[in-house]
DNA sequence: GATGAATGAGAATTCATTCAT
DNA sequence: GATGAATGAATTCTCATTCAT
């Protein structure tokens, strides 16, 4: 099955080269500021992992070998560390939409396979679903991050199951998508409770009457 | 369709008419300190409906108009006070399970209607389904009144369900529940989410495939 | 050795038959509420035993099985609960004095047998100890009946000891009994620490040098 | 007679030159750090004296004009901070204790003037004595580095002295230390109690009769 | 640019004491 | 007289965020 592809992070590792803005030579002291902002990232993802996203500030600084500082600067928003730390998988996610669709025996089977995908991704993060649906402030560009990448291709397949004639028409992507989240909360620290099987369960319920 | 029946407080109002039993039992001096307990649990109910259940105490306290101390005294824990606050609604939706049973055209059905009871429920009650998944100490006794209550009826839901050959039958009802916990996580701050509509998916998953 | 007399209530148990205020006949009600203040007491006492003479007000409430309100009206104050709950082994050691001095061998001899009953006194009572050498207000009227009641007699065993020349004359009974009431404070939380015997260095240093 | 010697700090003053070891180690950033640590001793130092050690944490922040949060940072429990207050006085004290032995006439004078030094220093120190001997989690910490520090001391000298024959062999240096300190409880609100003229006797009483 | 010290708001919880019934 | 419910002050501790160095 799919897996997130040429990266191989499993959820914790080192992650993000930050986008390759291979443009104009970067000023000198970039050097050491992208280190740093490297060094911070895997820290975060380390954090993460074990504490949840929502792991004190201090924590991630204290992995990371900075200051708190360090991070706000790079890092405005909380939202702005999750997106950067996740950034990367949320584009192979994105990227495997099509390709499954390609590769797959019908628009429900591919559909499946990449809500799979997801659902890989976010059992694994520690309080990333729970953030992900949550409406405090300060979270929306996470929202967004996350639904302006994905969603477009979640609605494409569903799109082509709907055309299909294999689901149902009446669901949306949004709503799928966040329903696919909603089931990912907690799942990594329950073990009567398994979210993929669950998912599972709800991309079948999809499924026309034959 | 079922309602919560007789109660029809849609998730804010009053609650708990504690002992309408005459009885002599209950010693006379109760009489404000029983109006002070129903006050706190209607200020509760209320401020949970647009805080969620994690609001401050003080909040609580405020809204009442009683001291903090006084919360402390009729509801040790917190999650004291949310059981007594959803005691009715859950009891309600424990109860319709067998009417539901007796009641439908087929397991299946009332399986569905029976969820539908429970998601009508968590939907409206901010935070409360957030809570009810959170490991944090401290919940269990809310965790554990829950799954005492329901998990049984869902249980006996399932089974016949799958007894009659309609659904799979390798899902369990603790699994199902917190499932369908879940997809309510949320639900009703987010006007593009319809909770209901996905667990009806995630109902039509279970069904076997004719 | 000398012992806490008649009583025998080796810090514990039951206390007080209040004043034998005899006198003129009591109106009815007064029936009840002396048991009442009888069962405070006891109770009062048993908790001390346990918690200290800082027990919550409520939990000496709780063991006489009476509202709070019912100690606020016979003790106003902690002070005066504590006072009536020792007031008898008080009373006793006040009366061992005179006794002492008639039937030791010595004065100094009679100086450490009435010690030791004093040491004997507070090393049971869990932190009076403490609260009679405190500061806060409203341990005054503590301070008061004790040191009216026992400093007299201490005084009298000093001078006729210093008389008789066995002992220096430079201290007076006040600062040897705050130093003997020191002495006893946590006595009885440390296996290490025996109250007693640092006493009977205090007394054996108020020797004249032969 | 022996005083705390170059220090002179009576009890309430400045404390702590934390490392006066111009090294390099150190970064500089301390610097302001340091200002802050030294004027959070000071204002505790202030405040114990008329509060005593078992001040309010805001109490000592407002003194000092920093946040409360900052006194955590710098003592993360009150132990840390009694014990950072005072370590420069105990180690006085620890060290007069050999030059003692060998300047006086007799180890038992040795021992009465080493005592008199710890009183000094505990006299002053309202609530100290108290809280050394309370038994309350959160003050092993404190008792621990007093005990380590000074017993072994004590314990020298009295050896010492038994060993001389001058003083009664069965007082360990625990007992007697713990005696003294309580010997020294509010001493300092009391001007009718002398806990010198005390501990003296106490020290007297040790001694052999001849 | 980086640092990490300082800030201060917030939340929980406990008890002595008063007061309506 | 008795009750015990209510009060609310007091205290501790934790973090996100800012700012002087």
């Amino acid at each position: 099955m799919f897996r997130f592809g040429k990266l191989g992070d499993g959820g914790s590792g080192a992650v993000n080269d930050r986008d390759g803005d291979a443009g104009r030579a970067a000023p000198r002291k970039r050097a050491d500021a992208r280190r740093n902002e490297r060094t911070l990232l895997d820290a975060a993802a380390a954090v993460f992992v074990t504490s949840g996203v929502e792991a004190p500030v201090r924590d991630i600084a204290a992995r990371a070998g900075v200051g708190v500082a360090t991070i706000y600067r790079h890092f405005p928003t909380r939202a702005d560390l999750i997106i950067a730390v996740y950034r990367h998988q949320v584009e192979s996610c994105a990227e495997a939409g099509p390709a499954l669709l390609a590769s797959s025996a019908t628009p429900h089977d591919a559909l499946g396979r990449w809500v799979n995908l997801f659902v890989d991704f976010l059992v694994t993060k520690h309080g990333l679903a729970a953030v992900l649906r949550s409406d405090e402030a300060g979270f929306e560009a996470l929202h967004t991050y996350f639904l302006d990448r994905l969603m477009p291709v979640c609605a494409r397949l569903l799109e082509a199951a709907a055309a299909a004639g294999e689901i149902r028409p009446d669901i949306d992507a949004y709503e799928l998508m966040r329903g696919v989240g909603n089931l990912c909360i907690g799942a990594d620290s329950d073990p009567r409770y398994d979210a993929r099987r669950l998912v599972e369960l709800l991309i079948a319920g999809l499924r026309l009457p034959r």
